[in-house]
DNA sequence: GCCCCAGATCTGGCATATCAATTTAGTTAA
DNA sequence: TTAACTAAATTGATATGCCAGATCTGGGGC
């Protein structure tokens, strides 16, 4: 998943954002410039580049002359989250619908949904999340915007960090998931751009409605960003 | 528009933004820490952690042991930003238009309208584009997904730019914008989200048409980024 | 017991110095 | 003339030190 090469401050990066998503680094959690620079045996240097672009990206908050703290789970940032990434794949859905659309365009979705059946199967929680990303992902690029993609999943970190500390170990929801995505599959063969978008709708309504539920869960008390308390 | 607080490391990447949206620094120009630092009379430090975080929103492009190069105008990168805001905005305006809207809510819309008017009027341009955005923005600000405006208007640095380039003194599409946009806000009074939607479509289809042209502009020669070279 | 304030401590912000990779200029050989 | 090689200069990358502001702590006053 990480770029390998790089710098230092790019590793840390890398170890960082990994460590906050799987949320072994918890919500709300104070970090140290010094403390992670002697843990890895470097100066704060490349540390704090790294905080930087993980402040950039929202998952850290530096807050000047008091410490950076690992960002709340914010539920109006999924809520916004879901919002975007349902509208942004309904578009590219649409519009790989609308398409030419090689006949074998379509093979390597299928491949994927294929791939995600055995995940399921096999009850591989890691690879079925995987496989499940790749699939939305190909939508994107069958659309030809896979910038849009990276826009989307970046406004996503909240969910996946949720999903991590209910630490699931069986795959939730998977037959709806594949027979979800098998109908948009369907739609896209079809080149029904109308039905595509149904179909999309329903999937990620779905998830939107299941994850919402998943907020309430009291193992997150303190971890939620709380509504304005004005 | 820049916060006004915070440190100097904040003040040097706002004074960057500005000078690289205004194309004041021009596209493929080479930027070096130490120049800039010795120029503002401060560290490269605080100037190095400006320019990381606008590596991170794609405004620079920082190349290990080279150099840090304002990035180029990428058509594709512009074609996305308009898919998205094309479909974030039909998303928002259909949400805004569907909601229960109690009928002062759109007063500010209105509002923003009129001075968009005005600023046509004035032959404004600098407040025209102001109130352009104020406009957009209020849209998501209706739909409850403001958060999602943010992510839209990131992706679209690279327009901003191709129109500073153009340096156009008089308004572009003046009439036709507040057409348009009258028709947005007649569509929400209407609670018809598919008038909304068509009206948006209308608008932002139209803004990709025209300013898809922009990119032939001679001026702009040697400041996109090219397809790709394979 | 509670509140307030001063000093110690910790944090990030910035400056400075050194390093290694890269680019570039100069030079030499074909 | 040109191509290739070498060395100096430039750049970003990292380490380190110090500073100012925020936080924490503990003692004194109410």
């Amino acid at each position: 998943m990480d770029s390998g090469t790089g710098g230092v401050a790019f590793r840390v990066l890398d170890l960082l954002r990994d460590l906050i998503v799987t949320v072994q680094l918890r919500p709300g959690q104070r970090l140290s410039e010094l403390e992670i620079a002697s843990a890895l045996g470097i100066s704060k240097t490349p540390v704090r580049e790294a905080l930087i672009r993980l402040d950039e990206m929202d998952l850290v908050r530096i807050v000047p002359q008091s410490g950076t703290y690992v960002t709340l789970i914010s539920v109006q940032r999924y809520t916004t989250a879901c919002f975007i990434r349902l509208h942004l794949e309904v578009g590219a859905a649409r519009m790989a619908a609308a398409s030419a659309a090689p006949p074998h365009s379509l093979e390597k979705l299928r491949q994927i949904h294929d791939q995600l059946i055995d995940a399921e199967t096999r009850d591989d929680h890691s690879a079925f999340v995987s496989r499940d990303e790749d699939f939305h992902r190909e939508i994107f690029l069958l659309a030809g915007h896979l910038d849009a993609w990276v826009t989307g999943r970046r406004a996503q970190f909240d969910l996946n960090r949720a999903r991590n500390i209910r630490r699931e170990h069986r795959i939730p929801r998977g037959p709806e998931v594949i027979r979800q995505h098998a109908e948009i599959i369907a739609a896209l063969e079809a080149h029904d751009p109308d039905r595509a978008e149904a179909a999309i709708h329903a999937h990620i309504g779905d998830l939107e409605r299941q994850v919402g539920r998943l907020f309430t869960d009291n193992r997150l008390n303190g971890l939620i960003e709380l509504p304005k308390p004005n």
